[in-house]
Parts: structure tokens; C-alpha cells; sequence
DNA sequence: TTTTATTGATTGACTAGTCAATTAAACGCT
DNA sequence: AGCGTTTAATTGACTAGTCAATCAATAAAA
């Protein structure tokens, strides 16, 4: 019963799919058949609209990088002062969403994918260039070295973020607060 | 031609080659076909030794965990003050030997893979525990919190080698330097 | 003769991707 | 409004390839 305009129906539906069995395998081990089902079309329907298992998931990365960066964007929107924007970032970098299990394991994914797909290395570097920029633009009337903390606090968070997401106790607060510390002191120390 | 005392000599080649192999493909589609040619043997006696793929991974995921935990034990070896020690463990973490294509790779694997395989995990969570535990045992005399420190500084080493990784302009001993001015800045505030 | 090392050949299962065929909506023409 | 044509949606069935794991057989050392 082929209704007209499936399309974008159709694919945003795969690339929810994708994210969810990602997440329940923990790993890219997932075919295209199985996202096809729980996405409730065949597989070959799959493949008409995206034209391979790569693309896939290429989309679903680029979906999570996009949800993240509009998370940060919004959390920017409502800071006033730099220090406020500093401490949106950070705090978007741990928000809940970004610890569901799902997005965890894509995460992950992400970084090991990096290594042998160039597409997935450009998102993901993309990704740490907007961070860096927002970071740098954020700090630069509170800190004296405004690139270079930008770049600490950034793998900073990344470095947290492993730990927590990979704690059995996962706990973002802990993780948030130990960012926001080291932020206070960064911008506090004159060195 | 059989000669006796080979199973030493056989596991040892599977697990050079594997991390060979992970390196040169960038992730875990590897195949034991591959692995064994290099290791100079056939798959089944891959698979006689190590009982099946996973065993192999594991196997050369211990080794790199363990070439590193050497790594650090000695430079700590030849550190006299706690600062020298602090600053031994994060040169060891930015050693030439963490930037080789393939221990890179395995490590990106490493942090997807534990995602979904239990043994993984426990290895990684080993891994951070000794770093952890190193670091703090470093910074006790020189720190006002040494626990809350070592965790900042483990997290920073970690995030600060994922981007020295992903660069292209990969260059470990910018990566060394930030996390050293981070490790002076640390122990000079008093907050 | 027992044990260890070793492999070629094979099996069984799985998977990405293709394709021809089907259904019905949309469109154009009168 | 009716009718024929084009187009989008959809899938079952199939192909061709891959891969982990097994096993029976062989060779030589102990």
C-alpha cells in the first residue's frame, strides 16, 4: 500500500532503528536486517533508501552529532555571562541523553570506526572543532589562555565522559562536577 | 614437522599478528584467516590454540594492557620526587609506543568492544584503576586532593590521547606538554 | 606407541546487496 | 468525472560471497 512521501518517514525510522540496535548490541555487529525490522520494513527497502549498511550508519552518527549539537546550542542560548556559556557546555556534554546506552555505544563506535572510515573520522573531528570553537569563544573574556584551555577542558570532557560512561555506576553528575571544578580552576590560575 | 614447545611460540605470533592486523585494517573486521597467514600458519591452528576468535582478541588486548602497565613501571622506576613521578606516568600514557597505527586502533576497539563484551570491560576498568591508583599514590605529597586530581588527570590523559590520536597531525608531545602544564597547574591551586 | 603439532578440506550459518514483480497513489488528458 | 500512464513504495526470493569452527588425517617427536 504505497503511500507517497514514505521517504523521509522511512529513513529518520532506520535511523532510530539503527541507533536502538547499536545500543542493544553494544557493538556494529548489527545487520541491516535486523535495523530493517525493528524499523518495520524489509531489507530491501532499507537498501533502496540508503544504498548500503555504510550509509546507515552514517546517518545515525551524523543524527547523534546533530541532536548533540543542538543541545548545546539551546544550553548556550540561555547563558548570559562567559562563565555561564563555559558551564553550558560542559553541562551539555553530560546530560542525560548523552548517557543513554544507545548513544554510548555509538559513541564509542564512533571513535573506533574513525580508524579505518575517513567519513566517520571527518565527523568526528568536526564534532571536536565545534567544541574546541565553542570552548575558545566561551572562555576567551575569563581566561588568559583562552585556546589552550579550551583544548584541556575539551579532552577533559571526553576523558570523563569514557570513565563515566564506562563506570558500572555511571554517574554524569560526578563527572560534570569534576569538569566544572577543574574549569574554575583553570581560569583562576595565572600561569 | 612438528617440534615439541611450540604452543609458546604459536600464541605469541597469533597475538603480534592480530595487532598487526587490527592496525593495518583499523578495526575489528578481521578476519582469523588473516590473522593466522600472517602469524605463518593455518586457521585451524589458530583456532587449536586460542579456541576461537574472541580468545585471540582478548589475548592481544592483555598484551597491549600489559606492555603498557611495564611501560609505566619503569619510568616510575627511575622517578625519585612525587612530581617526577606524576609526570612519568603522563609521559608513559604519551610514549611513541601508544601512537603506533595499531595500538591505536586497538585501543579505539578496546573502548567499543567493552560496550558489549563483559571480559573487554573488566580489562578496561583494570587499566583505569591502576592508572588511577598510580597517579594518586604520585600525588599525595604534592596535592591538597590527591583522589579528586589523579581522576582529572587520568580523564585528561585519556581525552587528550583520543584527540592526538584522531589528528592527523598526530603529535603525542603537544599532548604531553598540556597534560603537564594541567598537572602543574593542579597541584599549585589551593582550592 | 602415545602425544603434540599441523593442515586441507569442509560445513553450516549468516549477510549485504540485487531484482523482478506488485500495488496504489498521482498526474495528465479529454 | 473517467481513463490511461507514469511514478513511488514495497517486498519475497535469490545470489554470491564470507567466515568461524570442525574434523579427519598426517607427520614426527618423545
Amino acid at each position: 500500500m504505497p503511500k507517497v512521501g514514505m521517504e523521509p518517514i522511512r529513513r529518520s525510522a532506520l535511523v532510530q532503528a539503527t541507533i536502538a540496535e547499536i545500543g542493544a548490541a553494544g557493538n556494529l555487529g548489527v545487520t541491516v536486517e535486523q535495523i530493517a525490522k525493528r524499523a518495520g520494513m524489509s531489507t530491501a527497502l532499507a537498501h533502496h533508501y540508503f544504498g548500503g549498511k555504510d550509509q546507515i550508519f552514517l546517518a545515525a552518527m551524523r543524527h547523534i552529532l546533530r541532536e548533540f549539537g543542538t543541545e548545546v546550542l539551546q544550553a548556550l542560548g540561555q547563558a548570559t555571562t562567559p562563565f555561564a556559556r563555559a558551564s553550558a557546555i560542559v553541562q551539555s556534554s553530560f546530560a542525560p541523553s548523552c548517557f543513554a546506552p544507545a548513544t554510548i555505544s555509538a559513541w564509542m563506535t564512533l571513535y573506533a570506526q574513525s580508524q579505518s572510515s575517513v567519513e566517520t573520522k571527518r565527523l568526528l573531528k568536526l564534532y571536536q572543532r565545534r567544541l574546541h570553537s565553542n570552548l575558545t569563544h566561551a572562555l576567551r573574556p575569563i581566561s588568559k589562555h583562552p585556546e589552550r584551555d579550551a583544548h584541556t577542558l575539551a579532552a577533559l570532557i571526553d576523558g570523563l565522559y569514557l570513565r563515566a560512561a564506562l563506570s558500572s555506576a555511571c554517574d554524569p553528575k560526578d563527572a560534570c562536577d569534576a569538569a566544572l571544578q577543574t574549569l574554575q580552576t583553570l581560569i583562576e590560575s595565572d600561569q
